[in-house]
DNA sequence: TGTTAAACACTAACGGTTAGGTCTATCGTC
DNA sequence: GACGATAGACCTAACCGTTAGTGTTTAACA
């Protein structure tokens, strides 16, 4: 899995890696819309069609490391012990991204993303795809047995969750009274 | 309230109009990317700035009717007849919204917000607006004691049903179904 | 009738994003 | 080690949504 990366990736990673700290390093000194993209390509050092090469778009700069949030909740369903109920193993996984995504180190990169609008809706675009992912995670699971309309509701409900207890001042305890609505709501739906 | 206006508003709102009926023509004619705002105001025989000094973007030129649906959502709440329990006085508002929505005419605007990640991502986020103005509506209700957390869970979980059984096959009962998961996570709520 | 302010126009720009074409370091292979 | 293929980066120039600055018309109202 981990074969060992040619001279041409590592220095690819290396570019990508150097704009991402660069731009989030910027926006954090400055404020994201006081920063252009050229801004940050010129103190990389890097041509502004190379951010954009590695990028999508400006806001995915400071979303760069967050490309494991969709598998880890696939997975939370898709890997969770035989027996485990399916409510409780997304409880955990979601306390545990949230937890990430409140720790202390974190702080800045929030209050820079609730600071721009176009940040906020660059997040919630995501959550959507990460809803749509978990749906499909949901619908596949042969231990759950329920109609599309249902997995895709809970799926939502648990990006709506996990959105909630970021901003919430008790993240942890916002987590666990949405997820006791999740499974009230989850278990009326059983077959 | 509907004192007559005078003809400077009129005038003001038939260029409004004018606008708004020109670029979804163009819209659904050429398809949403292919026509640029300089488009739409030579079309509409209008400056650039005349068009964004009526509406805040290009998305916003295709959600032109929609600006009572958060007011909707919330009188729903508000105004609902003394004992009349939260969920199914949601629920018959949202099937409202949804046939809306879905109803014959609506086809080819639905499929151009569809196939325009823009718009998509516009509509969410108008989606969210909705939530916040539901979840502070919830809250004020002196009939239901619950949690902020309760109420803005709840809120976005009907924004959720929404959004659902507006691209779902069968709107009715999408809604229903989502509104059934909704009324039992409610309920665990109580007091 | 004259004053005021809203609505609109025009130009020019800003900032994110992309297309076109080139150069060069790295890779796989001989 | 030499050799062609190609990925990665570069540069320039533009496109497009959006905004600022600056008039000009015209309806509302004293």
């Amino acid at each position: 899995m981990t074969a060992p990366p040619g001279r041409r990736e590592r220095k690819k990673a290396a570019t990508r890696q150097k704009i991402a700290d660069t731009a989030l390093r910027l926006f954090l000194e400055r404020g994201y819309d006081a920063v252009g993209i050229r801004d940050v390509a010129a103190e990389a050092d890097v041509a502004v069609t190379t951010v954009f090469s590695h990028f999508a778009s400006k806001e995915a700069l400071v979303f760069e490391r967050d490309q494991d949030f969709e598998q880890r909740l696939v997975r939370a369903v898709a890997d969770r012990p035989s027996e485990e109920p399916l409510v409780p193993a997304l409880r955990r996984e979601v306390q545990a991204l949230v937890r990430h995504c409140t720790a202390e180190g974190s702080a800045p990169v929030r209050r820079l993303i609730e600071g721009s609008p176009a940040l906020r809706e660059y997040e919630e675009s995501m959550s959507l795809r990460y809803a749509q992912a978990l749906a499909a995670a949901l619908a596949a699971d042969p231990r759950l047995s329920r109609s599309a309309t249902a997995c895709r509701a809970t799926a939502r409900f648990v990006i709506d969750a996990y959105a909630l207890a970021c901003r919430a001042d008790d993240p942890g305890a916002t987590t666990d009274e949405v997820f006791g609505m999740i499974e009230a709501a989850w278990d009326s739906t059983a077959p």
